[in-house]
DNA sequence: GTCTATATGAAGATAGAC
DNA sequence: GTCTATCTTCATATAGAC
């Protein structure tokens, strides 16, 4: 709906970003305009420079913010003593935070490339975190001979892939719940990096 | 190297369709314009179509002929009366194949929503029957008591998500061989569809 | 078959009025 | 803080000469 005149500062700033993660997640960030984000949000193109300086920052400020997120989410959850469980935490995590967000992770995922060379080294610094998180848990639990995985990091990085991956096909409503599907993925895993 | 006039249609289509792969695989579909691809090429824009129809066109014929040689690749791979081994086939197969051709393969994957209606049920027509592959033999080996997966389709769009996941990160020349990698991931596959 | 030139439209970003 | 108007650049695609 647009509007003629208006100050609405406080509300506009969040809106804009709201639309941008929908059409870039939706089209792409190349492929989507400054005008279209605009008409989305119900302003004119110009007014959206008063909230970003420029388009690349919206893209960076989406991505920084979801790994940020993702991070301080994954923080909140306390590690046991049992990498077994702290595992299965890790899986059912995973796929729960991502399906509450999957335009987020998509634009997280594919608009590496439309970044900056210095935001794209500070994006995946983010990522790296996260992902030593779960590469931690698999290196207790293969001290404590629990697990028993030739490398580490590439089953870090072969789990994650697959977390991920449901995505690309769960949607809610069909005849899996989401804990089932955590559960189907849980059962795969465990045996995957099994002693 | 820009050339002044001259014949070549016999190496110009071919290398439009090698500089496009490139280009998009490096900046996204939307991203590249038609004269970027003709300079890669040493052409005028124009030039190019004389070779393709439009750009989208340029995208489809790149995605559907990565996607009719793989499902060429994998059906000159004969079966076995063993799921056991045509699992671990399968899973040699898909990270060879995709090894060779990373811009193909993360062009298929990322450029989805910049076909059109028709020509992206016909890109996923496709990934489905190689998708069936796999999951024709997960199901031979529920059915033989070789493997307990509760839900083979599942199952299946898991398993390739991590191995396509392989793409992402290993480089030839790295600490570890491609055959070192593909027995990483089959004793991890082996071990999470396992009965 | 490729060139140059161009039609037509839209992009990101800014200026200045209200 | 948002508007309208605009600067400048670039896009896809086509026309017609060679």
């Amino acid at each position: 709906m647009a509007r003629t005149q208006g100050s609405h500062s406080d509300i506009t700033g969040p809106r804009i970003r709201a639309a941008a993660l929908k059409l870039f997640a939706r089209h792409g960030y190349a492929a989507v305009s400054m005008r279209q984000i605009a008409r989305e949000v119900g302003v004119q193109a110009g007014a959206l420079y008063n909230y970003i300086p420029d388009k690349q920052s919206l893209l960076f400020g989406l991505m920084e913010s979801h790994l940020e997120e993702l991070l301080q989410a994954r923080a909140a959850i306390r590690r046991t003593d049992d990498p077994v469980a702290d595992l299965e935490s890790f899986t059912r995590f995973h796929i729960r935070f991502h399906h509450e967000r999957p335009d987020a992770v998509f634009i997280a995922y594919m608009e590496l490339r439309n970044l900056t060379p210095e935001n794209f080294v500070r994006i995946e610094s983010l990522r790296k975190r996260y992902e030593d998180e779960l590469e931690g848990i698999l290196r207790r639990g293969v001290a404590a001979g629990l697990f028993a995985v030739p490398d580490p990091k590439i089953a870090t990085l072969a789990v994650i892939a697959m977390l991920t991956g449901v995505n690309t096909w769960y949607r809610a409503g069909g005849r899996l719940s989401l804990d089932q599907v955590e559960t189907i993925y849980w059962d795969m895993i465990r045996k995957a990096v099994s002693a």
